[in-house]
DNA sequence: AATAAAATGTATCAAACTGATATATAAAAC
DNA sequence: GTTTTATATATCAGTTTGATACATTTTATT
């Protein structure tokens, strides 16, 4: 029994937490794995469907009160492909920045438009980090109800620092570029 | 002539700036690029034949020496294209990190396991953040020399910041885990 | 000099994944 | 009372990866 797609890996993560929905997967994609991975629709409910096939996820109606929707369970099988999977070494860690590659080849565009990649990246980068500041100030306060939280708050300490660290670069190359124009 | 697909817009930049094979642009990719950017065989050789057929650039016959390669060279309207792509925004910025995914899940596995993640991913960073810094040293030494270079520095020095980060991060992951188990 | 191994070079393919979209209902806002 | 937003499932064309096949040339080893 390999240990192939990430993205079953992910979903039987997340429902190792806690029972969800399509949706739900989705919604925590969006918001907890955001700085570090992604998933669409297109993925999630294919792998869901796949997921009880193999027998790794049981899935029950949940129209107690109202919608038409289906919950997702991990099983016994599922929660044991999960840890053989966290047992091995990450195989892959990979940034895809188009901001770099714009800059990379900022040659052809000349140092006005580089500084104002680099403003963009900023600004964006700004915004995320007053977001994270604030997840993790939430998460120090119940870290002692909810032992996965000390793992989350280690992912989005990673995202502090390295935004810190973003933030020093952009002063630092932009008076770099502009050095060079006069 | 809408801006579509990155890896069009990847290799029209290394076109920019010198003829390459498509074997060549798979190896700039390996090297120059592979911080912040990566593209397979796969995406290379399909994409050269459309940029041609769309007049972005040209190929020519190499087998000057020896080998049967082809040569591809940036056209003007090839230029054009990038230089018009190079004027818009970034629209993303993707961190898809395997060590941060495991590490987010770690409950399921325990404290140890996510601090044998945390070395692995610690020691990858040491080897590849001395690369950077080599590379660096080379590129400030002919930075006169080559325009172009200036702007491969830039990114250069990014990956250099942010791994020193990443080493900052890992020390204190580590201590914040073991503390833990006392 | 002979042979093995590594590098150069083009090319394709199944499988994976994204981004967009379609559809429908329920809750919230105006 | 109506528009908008959120919840919920699902699919699909197009993009991309990772692996592999094939052939030649250069470098290293014996």
């Amino acid at each position: 029994m390999a240990i192939e797609k990430k993205i079953d890996c992910v979903i039987l993560g997340l429902l190792s937490h806690e029972d969800l929905t399509g949706y739900e997967i989705k919604k925590r994609m969006d918001t907890s794995l955001k700085y570090f991975w992604g998933a669409s629709y297109g993925s999630i409910y294919p792998t869901l469907s796949d997921l009880v096939k193999q027998g790794f996820a049981v899935k029950r109606d949940g129209a107690e009160n109202n919608r038409n929707k289906i919950i997702y369970s991990i099983t016994e099988e599922g929660r044991s492909y999960l840890k053989d999977w966290l047992r091995i070494p990450a195989e892959k860690d990979e940034l895809r920045y188009e901001t770099l590659l714009k800059l990379f080849f900022g040659n052809e565009a000349g140092v006005l438009q580089a500084i104002s990649h680099i403003d963009t990246f900023e600004e964006k980068i700004e915004k995320e980090l007053a977001d994270l500041i604030g997840v993790a100030d939430v998460l120090r306060n119940d870290i002692e109800t909810d032992e996965t939280h000390k793992y989350y708050l280690l992912t989005v300490e990673f995202g502090i620092k390295t935004y810190r660290a973003y933030l020093e670069w952009c002063k630092e190359a932009k008076a770099m570029l502009s050095e060079e124009r006069e």
